[in-house]
DNA sequence: CTTTTGTATTCTGCATGCAGCATTTTCCAT
DNA sequence: ATGGAAAATGCTGCATGCAGAATACAAAAG
């Protein structure tokens, strides 16, 4: 049992006025959350009465949680029939990694132009510890500061709209990443690759930025076109 | 008085099961369209009781269309004030052209390889008409074709993410082009890129086709960023 | 006249109630 | 036993009700 009332309440007493969330988007992370690790698979039908038990709260709240979520293209609304977690094909998992892979590469070449020296020295401090990670085989932590660079990189550009869709297909992916488990001799190709990100990065060369990143992404294809 | 669900039922006895729309989805086309057409000013707090009236439905569909058009971007939501429509600044229009510009390259290299020698007919035949609207100054059916043919050539790149991407930011933008009102100079040089880019597509030149659909896009600032 | 404080009103956020559609179960005919 | 119809159950979709927050208003103090 998990339900949502009680993590919304902030520790009493911290410091500063916090704002307690609104339970709307603790609803919508929560279920996001759900989805993305697995606890709601494909093709689950989100039934509201149960949904809502589960999570203490009334169906109201939770539909429009949902309905925020279909827009955004996580679950899928039937008429008549209420929602289902969105199953995602072969083709449409290439289909965002090829956008993706452009939107990155604008990212990276913008970055180059805008991104100052602290935020650069700032990516770079977050590759050496995935690094780190890489070394200790802690996967969990290495996918996470991966993830994390590569948000980091785009918000270098300095483009809200561009760092929203990055965001909105990073999280689409994210629940497809975690099952691809490459093999250790491509990981290391990939951490290979993030060095070279970074290196362009500070030599501020949008080209050569530009380029690793999408052979990056396009390598990500073949590490998860096995598990479908 | 323009009640919603009047417009929802479909003429009775007409051929085929026509599955009657969703009041879900009616009233999310409403009120994007009173957003886009301007009847929804940006800053304008979507009052629930008062709309809801207005529209013929109580506050609980509309409420969940809002959380809906909130995650696309439409409306802002704030806690315990409810919804606001979102207002962009010149940056966020700037971005939003930016990224437009970076998907639509891409989709015009894929659409040469992969579209039908009908499909691209098909391109061209909505040109031709649009050409005649200019010609005829109908600036109305001028715009709709316009979007019409950029949209048709995202889809030629058969992409789902990168077709319904497209889509929302052509939507976003969709009320900031209505105002942008160019002379008719510079109205001219749009509709000679137009005819540059069928030519590109119809020639499958990926590279040709990809640079002349960024350069339009490029000029669309020039165009609009007078309205701010 | 401006500022402030207390009150009244309005609106949002959430819960609940009810009608209609979908699905499942049951029962009867073959 | 099997196919099918009809009842029954469960669920979604929408409307309404109620509590609490936010805002507007008004009166009093400076």
């Amino acid at each position: 049992m998990d339900e949502i009332n009680t993590l919304d309440r902030p520790a009493a007493g911290g410091p500063g006025p916090i704002r307690r969330t609104a339970l709307h988007d603790t609803l919508v992370n929560h279920l996001r959350d759900m989805i993305i690790e697995g606890n709601l698979e494909p093709g689950t039908r989100l039934h509201e009465g149960q949904l809502g038990e589960q999570l203490g709260v009334s169906r109201t709240p939770l539909r429009e949680a949902i309905k925020y979520l279909a827009s955004e293209g996580l679950v899928e609304l039937v008429p008549s029939r209420g929602a289902v977690v969105k199953r995602f094909s072969g083709k449409d998992v290439q289909d965002m990694l090829t956008v993706l892979r452009n939107l990155e590469e604008l990212a990276g070449k913008l970055a180059c132009q805008l991104a100052s020296d602290a935020e650069i020295a700032h990516v770079r401090a977050l590759h050496d510890e995935m690094v780190r990670r890489y070394k200790a085989a802690d996967r969990l932590q290495y996918y996470k500061l991966n993830q994390d660079i590569h948000t980091a990189i785009v918000r270098l550009a300095q483009n809200a709209t561009l760092a929203d869709i990055h965001q909105m297909l990073q999280t689409r992916l994210k629940r497809i990443r975690f099952i691809g488990h490459e093999g250790p001799e491509k990981w290391a190709a990939a951490v290979a690759e993030h060095e070279e990100m970074i290196s362009a990065l500070e030599a501020r060369d949008p080209a050569r930025l530009s380029d690793v990143l999408g052979r990056h992404l396009a390598n990500a294809w073949e590490r998860v076109r096995s598990a479908l």
